[in-house]
Formats: C-alpha cells, sequence, structure tokens
DNA sequence: TTGAAAGCGATACCAG
DNA sequence: CTGGTATCGCTTTCAA
C-alpha cells in the first residue's frame, strides 16, 4: 500500500524473478544472459518465470557492475550562451547525425550535453568519452571532463590549453583551416576574382579566427584591401542583409565567400536583387553543408566541413581510447571545396 | 602494474579521499555533497585532499543509489530502416533540438536512440522515459519500454497498440491531422483555388496517410477529383520533379499543398522555372519548418508542426509521470497554418 | 549443477 | 559531530 502509489508496482528486479522460480539469483541471471552450463530445462523454466513477470534487468545496475556505460557525450560549443541553437544550422544537424550513427554502429548511444548550467553540471551523467565540438578558449568542459578522466575528443588548441591529462585522455580532430581558406581564395583569384570579400561570423569559434586571419594575410600578400562584414550571430536576415551592404558598398566585390552558414537559394536570391549575376558578375562560394546548394541555379560552390567523416574519426578515436586501443593521438582535416558553376568561370566575361 | 596499463591510473574513489584525508567515507560525501554538519575545518580539509587527487564521484554508481538516470530517449521513428536521417529535415531537428532544451530545463539530459539494431537493445540504456516520435505500427520500441515499466510518450494510436500497461505508463502527443488538413484546404479555396494538388510522402508515418484520408475525403465531399503525387522518400531532387510533373500534367492544379518536407526557395525556383507564377498563377502551401520561408518573394504559406511546443509538452508529460506527478493522459495538437504571400490572395487574379 | 557471498561506488540511516 | 553498515540491482568468483 505504501508504495504501490508511486508507480503502479515497483519494477521487479532479479531477486524476484528467483525467488518465484525456486533458484538462486545466479542461476537467473546466467539463464539469462546464456552464460553458465545450466540444464536446458533449468534454463527454460527461468526464462518463462521472467517473461511472466516482465522482468527487465536494471540497465544502471548492470552498468555500474561492468564499470562502463557505453554513452558518450556530444556538445557543441560555438553559441555557449544560447543553450542548443543549432537548429537552423545545418553543419550541426548533419554533425549530431553523423555522430550518432557512427556511434551506434561501435555499440554506443550518445547524449547531447547542456552547453550552459549549474556549475559542472555535465559530470553528473554517466559518460564513457565526450566529443566537444567547437570548444570555446579555455573550454571548461572540456577542462572539467579531462579531471574526471573521462576521454575527450575535441580540437588540438582545447587540448593543449587543458591540463597535462589531456596526453592521456585527449584525441583531437582539427581542422587546417588556413589551408581550406587559401585554398578557396586562389580558387576565386585564378577563375578572375580581384576583389574578394568575405563574410564572417563574430564568434568565438576557432574557425573564423583562424579563417580571418588567413583572409587578412592573403590578402596582404598581395597588396590587396580586405572587405569583411562581421556578423553578431547567426540568423538568415542578418546574413542577407550583411551580404547587403557588401555588395552596396564603396568597392563592391566580384567575388563573395561566406565563413557562416546561409541558406544558398535565398543569398541568390538577394544577389540577384542587387543586379548582380552569379557567376558572370560575382563569384560565389559557400561555407554551408545545405545540400541545397546542388539544386541552385547555377549551383553554388561549397566550402564542406565534412560532418560525417568528421564525427566518424571522433567517434572511433574516441572508442579506442575507452577501449584502451593505442592509436592515433588525433586526426587533421581540411574542409572540402567543392567547385560548382556559381565560382567556375572568370567574373569578367 | 596489471591495471595500470589499461586507462593510466584507475579513477580515484570515495574510498580513496576517505584514507588520504584519516575520516569514513560518509564524511567525505557529506563535505562535498553540503550534507551533514560537519566543522568548516574539516569540510575544508576534505575539500582540499578530494581536489588535490582529482576525485570525481561516479555517475553511474550515484544514479543506482538514486534509483533515476534523469536521461530522457528519444527516438524518430518514421524512416525506420535508414538509422537517423532526419539530417535534411529541419523538422527532425528542431524536434532534437526542442527536446534537449526542454529536457535540460527539468534537469534532464537527452539520448539519441538507435531506430534499429540488434532485438531489443534501446532497453540496455539506463534511461527513465522515452519520447518516441512518429512510431510505426505495432511499433515494438514503444511496447518494449512500456513492458520493462519505463514511461513513454507518444502517439495516441502506438499506445493503444501496446498491451495495458499503456495506461500507466504511457501518454501521448497527438496531432489532429484531419482538421489541419482541411484548414490548409479550406484556405486555399477561400483563396479561390479550384484544383488543388498535394504532395505527399509513401512513408508509414500517421501524419501522410490521414492527412491523404483527409484530402480525398474533402474532395469528395465537392464532387473533386484529387491530384495527388506520392514520393518514395526523402530528397529535394524527388520532390521538386514530382512538383514538375504535377505542373505539368494533364490538369494543372492552380494551388500545391505539399506534405514532405521541401526547401522553400528551391521550390519557388522549380515553379517559377515552369512558367508559374505565385501567388497569382498558383497558390502554394508548405509543410515545413524551415525558417527560410519567412525570406522568400513572396514568403510562402506553411503547415507547421511547432516542434518547439510538442516538444515542451512530450517532455513535461514525461517528466509528471517520472517524478510521480499525477497530469493529463495527453495532449492534443494541430499543426499551426502560417498564412504568408505565397497563399493570400486570390488564384485568378 | 547450484548457491552464497563479495564486490561495483556512492549515499543514508543510526548508533556511538 | 562522526563512522560503521546496509542498500541500490546486477554479475562473477568460488565453495559446496
Amino acid at each position: 500500500m505504501s508504495q504501490s502509489d508511486r508507480s503502479s508496482v515497483s519494477r521487479v528486479r532479479l531477486v524476484d524473478v528467483a525467488r518465484a522460480a525456486g533458484v538462486s539469483k545466479t542461476t537467473v541471471s546466467d539463464a539469462l544472459n546464456g552464460a553458465g552450463r545450466l540444464p536446458a530445462a533449468t534454463r527454460e523454466h527461468v526464462r518463462q518465470v521472467a517473461r511472466r513477470l516482465g522482468y527487465r534487468p536494471n540497465a544502471t545496475a548492470r552498468l555500474l557492475r561492468a564499470g562502463h556505460t557505453r554513452l558518450l557525450g556530444l556538445a557543441a560549443r560555438e553559441y555557449v550562451e544560447t543553450p542548443w541553437v543549432y537548429a537552423d544550422l545545418a553543419y550541426f544537424g548533419q554533425l549530431v547525425n553523423a555522430t550518432t550513427r557512427a556511434a551506434l554502429a561501435h555499440g554506443y548511444g550518445v547524449v547531447l550535453l547542456p552547453t550552459s548550467g549549474p556549475d559542472d553540471c555535465w559530470l553528473d551523467m554517466p559518460l564513457d568519452g565526450v566529443f566537444v565540438v567547437d570548444p570555446v578558449a579555455g573550454d571548461p568542459m572540456v577542462g572539467d571532463f579531462l579531471a574526471a578522466g573521462i576521454p575527450v575528443v575535441s580540437d588540438r588548441r582545447a587540448l593543449a590549453e587543458a591540463v597535462s591529462e589531456a596526453q592521456t585522455a585527449g584525441r583531437w580532430v582539427d581542422f587546417d583551416n588556413e589551408y581550406a581558406v587559401r585554398q578557396v581564395l586562389d580558387h576565386l583569384e585564378e577563375a578572375g576574382a580581384e576583389r574578394i570579400a568575405v563574410v564572417a561570423g563574430a564568434t568565438t569559434a576557432c574557425f573564423h579566427q583562424e579563417s580571418v586571419d588567413a583572409y587578412q594575410d592573403w590578402c596582404a600578400e598581395r597588396g590587396r584591401e580586405p572587405s569583411i562584414a562581421y556578423l553578431p550571430g547567426p540568423g538568415i536576415q542578418q546574413t542577407l542583409d550583411a551580404v547587403e551592404r557588401l555588395l552596396d558598398g564603396p568597392v563592391p566585390p566580384d567575388a563573395l565567400f561566406t565563413l557562416v552558414e546561409v541558406n544558398p537559394p535565398l543569398l541568390l536570391d538577394t544577389i540577384r536583387k542587387r543586379g548582380r549575376s552569379v557567376p558572370d558578375d560575382l563569384l560565389l562560394v559557400c561555407t554551408t553543408e545545405d545540400s541545397a546548394a546542388l539544386y541552385t541555379d547555377p549551383p553554388v560552390s561549397t566550402l564542406s566541413f565534412l560532418p560525417g567523416e568528421t564525427a566518424g574519426a571522433a567517434v572511433e578515436l574516441l572508442v579506442d581510447r575507452i577501449e584502451g586501443r593505442e592509436g592515433d593521438p588525433g586526426r587533421l582535416f581540411s574542409a572540402e571545396l567543392q567547385i560548382r558553376a556559381s565560382s567556375a568561370f572568370p567574373a569578367t566575361a
């Protein structure tokens, strides 16, 4: 009576089955897990009873016993202040997707982590390892997990900033952002661009800072004036507005390279509305994972961060580390430039 | 030596801290959790030692003790065969996002569940409750969790198909699809449409079946000939092709209602390319969560499934049930029609 | 073959 | 105010 009102009947445990079947806990456990060598009759009897009572092993208890949880944490830290705003960003969506798929292939589940919250609340979750994407500078989350002895995959900078434990429990997945940006700029230059403008996010993400640096260096080497529009945050309208300002500026660019996720069809519409034509009049390369880029007219050249491949690598690194296998300390990737019609022809026709 | 090669040093436990500090386990636990009433000196001393040793409580053990995990499972079942293909679908992205946010607000984490796998592998995860979106007919996942006594939120049909446990541990979040579809059709009719064509997915999802039924009934009531294009699966190109076929068909529609997620800007491009103009020539309503619909020219009317609100309700229902609070058995929603310029003017200008 | 008992790691109750 | 001890539910070793 005292406990029946809480949750119908308290869940049936291993001992309940044992009692009902008239055997010991060990026998039940073995019978259900196919372990030990019991007579087939006993095994079957125990199974019947277990089924009849609706017995389900308690996952937490069995994990405590096993010493692992087969759960991986995933956190996207770029916009730490707003908890989980990856919604409109195709990149994060695909990353979550790919991470989950890769984890499942290794027998792990994925837990979406809070990016903010009371102190180190993330340590309360029973995780075997964590993948921290786009860590902020001196990221406390990376530090906390590493200090707790929980394997982490993040980028090199975050690991370097953390303490020495990083050497034993940290692995990295990183991007050669300078290489990628130069690849795009060189490509646009070859295609005839002389005034390449860039749209960047004013975020803490490594990518933006490194990319902007690389862009400025690249311009300096050629004695060109950099033209950058910074965005305060994600958001379609803000991005489109920034592009308009760029196009209407004193020295209109002949090529545009967006570093923030942007909806390719809408961007093209906006550009057309300003009276510019892609690619004849303006070359275009977008950093995006939005597959709509393939279907626009013209199809839009993109710089892709290969969420599928990087997530796969991250999970593999993490799982190797968790399961005690030696392996690479990390993997270096470069974003992939996929050239399509929006940047394929000379700008000065 | 025997264990040092597995993971550097085995994690430091509560007893280790107790021994090092020269006190008992209880004292350490109390000191760290702010419980009990210890002299400030002892408390501080224990904390120092704990910090020095880098002690972190084992989450699994503490969860076993607590009797709950504060973890919610989330599964999207519409395309069960392909594990986690919600990538390109804005709806699932936002749903995951909203569920995670709502769960965190209640102090719960979210685990992304496999949609397929060895038998009832999902029961191995330490979950307090599960949110099963778009369950398939006779969904085994719903049945398994319910049988295991783990609270489930899904739709009414899934709960009804499961056994009687559903009454105690099941809650539902459901949509009045017929109402929503009729709302759209009525709206289009008022705006002057006479031949409304529909693009539907050939999936197991309740929504498509119920919607198509509602559409056919609606047409029958008016003695109109239904015009439906079925899609074998998700995919931008397939959708656009289907629309083209519809527009080029023997009796071109004067209004289009898409039930599958589609990229609004691309859809508009496609329509324009067939020489049709929205809304003068063709009214348009899209079932989508893609916020790009707001920024197209003209802005596209949408039917939204309110992922934010439904996820919030689902989590609340689940948490109430888990924490033993009485509450509604479920919540009925209707997709929301957001009327914009693409369907606001008479088709026959 | 079967079962008793010892953990897994942390918390809560009571006696000291 | 502190510390032994039982407990959470399961697996596994080791005697019988």
